[in-house]
DNA sequence: ATAATAAATGAAAACCGTTATCAATAAGAC
DNA sequence: GTCTTATTGATAACGGTTTTCATTTATTAT
């Protein structure tokens, strides 16, 4: 189910936050813009029509809807962490390292590769991380 | 080769690098400590015999060796960068979650998934990050 | 509608790891 | 030893994030 701004509201709700103009203005600039937000691209979108929004109060809506697993953070090593819709559970990203793109992707088959280090390593494998890093097609076609 | 200290020495040397005092604490720290080094923690067993070596120096000698390749900059997710012996060309982690371990394994067959990803997305794919993370035999056996 | 309450806010300062500045020092070549 | 130039360490700056805390305000009960 799409994540809109409205289901993020009620979600919130739900879990008894309270809603204030400044998070719903934070909403607004998540659920419309594409991608790779950071926490002051964000706050300087805010800002354009709330300007009394404070940054840390983007922190802390952004560390909120992370725990409730509706963002996810991406530290893309170029810059600072990116947020993002996230699918539920064991996925990947794909990023683009232009514009920060990112895709979501959970099949990475790695099962084997993972008995093979664990049994060699004697290591109780706990979780993995895999990102896969280029550019993507609208970049690529200097589409910016 | 392992890289001793000695070894490493006549590598910067070879560089044109100058030999100092502090360059020589911070290397003994490097080579005879195991792992999971940060930079402060790097730092304070320096201190401990030179006790006028500055951070700044142990920053400096760390970015020297990582050009070098003679470090590699392990970004664990908690706390900070780690820094290890490591092997040329394509490589990725096992870190181990409780004191830091770092092994290394770079068979990792990821092109199919990466092809697939690739053609499915449009992305053109120029790098990947894959890390597993667990416990190593002797955090689980209490060794520590 | 009002009052009570507890959560949320924003300004400012603190924080942490890292980097830049720059005068003083010292390694290496001669 | 002398000279040149890299290296050093103290300090300040830095950027992103978090803490603090008095003030405001969304929500609930009345």
């Amino acid at each position: 189910m799409r994540l809109t701004n409205t289901r993020i509201i009620s979600l919130l709700r739900k879990e008894g936050y309270r809603i204030t103009p400044q998070r719903q203005s934070v909403l607004k600039v998540i659920t419309q813009s594409g991608s790779h937000l950071s926490p002051a691209s964000i706050h300087k979108e805010v800002i354009k029509e709330h300007s009394g929004v404070g940054l840390t109060t983007v922190y802390r809506l952004l560390d909120t809807l992370t725990e409730l697993n509706l963002l996810c953070k991406v530290n893309g090593k170029r810059g600072t962490g990116y947020l993002l819709r996230r699918p539920k559970g064991h996925h990947h990203h794909l990023v683009c390292n232009d514009c920060g793109k990112v895709f979501d992707f959970s099949n990475c088959r790695l099962n084997e590769l993972e008995n093979h280090l664990a049994s060699k390593s004697g290591f109780a494998i706990e979780e993995h991380v895999l990102e896969f890093r280029g550019r993507c097609r609208s970049c690529r076609n200097g589409e910016r």
